[in-house]
DNA sequence: CAGTGGTCTAGACCACAGA
DNA sequence: CTGTGGTCTAGACCACTGA
């Protein structure tokens, strides 16, 4: 359990003295943010190493010209993010093995957003139909009530990868095909306001049938990842809701799952 | 865009005046915390209706005796759950369809905690090795170093469903045998003080072998759920890494993904 | 014991939403 | 315009850690 980092800088508490701070009390963004953007900075570009200690955030507040709940917002932000760990009597330090990337719902985003980013995305279909039971239930809508539904084809690098097949209230927005390609559904979504917040998925595998074989370029019984999701929006509305498939030999789901304390 | 609800009740700005709150200012639990759990009470319960406005903050925080800011903490506290949506200039109301389960890391917890629960777990092998090159790297220790490795066997229903196999560094825990089966690798990390934080999971699907057949009484080339995960406790340290093989045709993982703001 | 984060207060001003 | 949440301040005391 010995520690052979820390020691060695001598005459400094803090492993962030020589660190410039540049706060712009004019700029629209909140003094927490600009701070905690700064402190994730220097963690990425490794001026804060892992296991480095911040220094007292009493301290940190004067030396910045700040008050203690704001730096203490700042930290939080950051803990939050998994970067820091705060240990009371102790510190807060910079977790020893960072994780790579926080990208939680990676899939869910590279679903909606991808299009024309290197993966390509056909659609297939696009249209307006009274919405089935399970689609209903799964969107809270009623039966029968107009939804859209979307199927669309992945591909990358000219192979297919995945068949998605999507379902919206019909209210939510226009889906123009063209646009559609283009742009990604996820910013179409942005674009009208609609902020997503959560997803529910369900992952299982089985196996091609001949048709799935044939527009995935399989043999029949190949091995398929599928995935059900339904998306709820901020305020807890769903928003979509969709069965995707995809070729297992090309595709694997990758994700972070954080404790929520 | 009609509303249907809130007009009703006659003299009240918010939905929660016939609530009674109950704070205990001599109790170890913070007040911020105290409220917080009696707001997702009154909001499990029904008082407080998907789409009730809560009442502004300054009211409220005069009502319960309590600064804004404590108030504040105890508010977003539950948005960060998802229960709470804030919106500027309108005030804050209860989300419109809660989502039922935040078992996020469920099947992290379920695939280390449950042992005798309903679905038996057994030992198969347990023992320290050397860890491999592929085993160091994912817990970041050195290759070679001793590792503990476990392999169980996952059985509801009296018919096998998983393969686990584990690996954890040594000098983390003892991990006996019978109490693994009893209590659940979760448990006994949390006995010895580690809490875990994070986990970072790949989830593929791939035919079974003839040997996996044999074991999970599937045929071969039955379709496989695959897994690996690399956990992480509180101060970043890789605390477990394992790959687990799933019956498709009996398992699916089922999670909550939210988006970190 | 001294030092740390954890909690809490009582104000202040600003930005945005909606009538 | 009014009302809301968003941000920020300058203090205070407590609980826990580790020497």
């Amino acid at each position: 359990m010995a520690r052979t980092r820390g020691a060695a800088r001598a005459g400094s508490v803090s492993a962030l003295d020589p660190l410039g701070f540049a706060l712009d009390r004019g700029s629209p963004v909140p003094l927490y943010h600009q701070l905690a953007q700064q402190l994730e900075a220097a963690i990425a570009d490794g001026s804060l190493a892992p296991g480095d200690l911040l220094g007292n955030e009493v301290d940190l507040s004067v030396r910045l010209g700040l008050s203690r709940p704001t730096v203490r917002q700042a930290i939080q932000s950051l803990v939050d993010k998994g970067l820091l760990v705060r240990r009371r009597g102790v510190g807060t330090q910079v977790v020893h093995s960072q994780v790579k990337r926080p990208l939680e719902l990676s899939s869910l985003y590279d679903d909606l957003e991808a299009a024309g980013q290197g993966p390509t995305t056909r659609v297939v279909r696009n249209e307006r139909v009274p919405a089935p039971a399970d689609v209903a239930a799964a969107l809270g809508v009623a039966e029968g009530a107009e939804v859209t539904v979307l199927e669309r084809l992945r591909s990358t690098h000219g192979q297919p990868v995945a068949i998605l097949c999507n379902y919206l209230p019909a209210d939510l927005l226009d889906l123009d095909t063209a646009r559609l390609e283009a742009t990604g559904l996820y910013r179409m979504m942005r674009a009208v306001g609609i902020t997503l917040h959560s997803a529910h998925q369900t992952v299982g595998a089985r196996r091609a049938t001949a048709g799935e074989g044939t527009r995935l370029d399989e043999q029949e019984g190949a091995a398929l990842l599928t995935m059900q999701r339904t998306a709820y929006d901020d305020t807890g509305r769903a928003v979509e809701y969709g069965t995707h498939i995809y070729r297992a030999s090309r595709y694997a789901f990758d994700f972070q799952l954080m404790v929520r304390s």
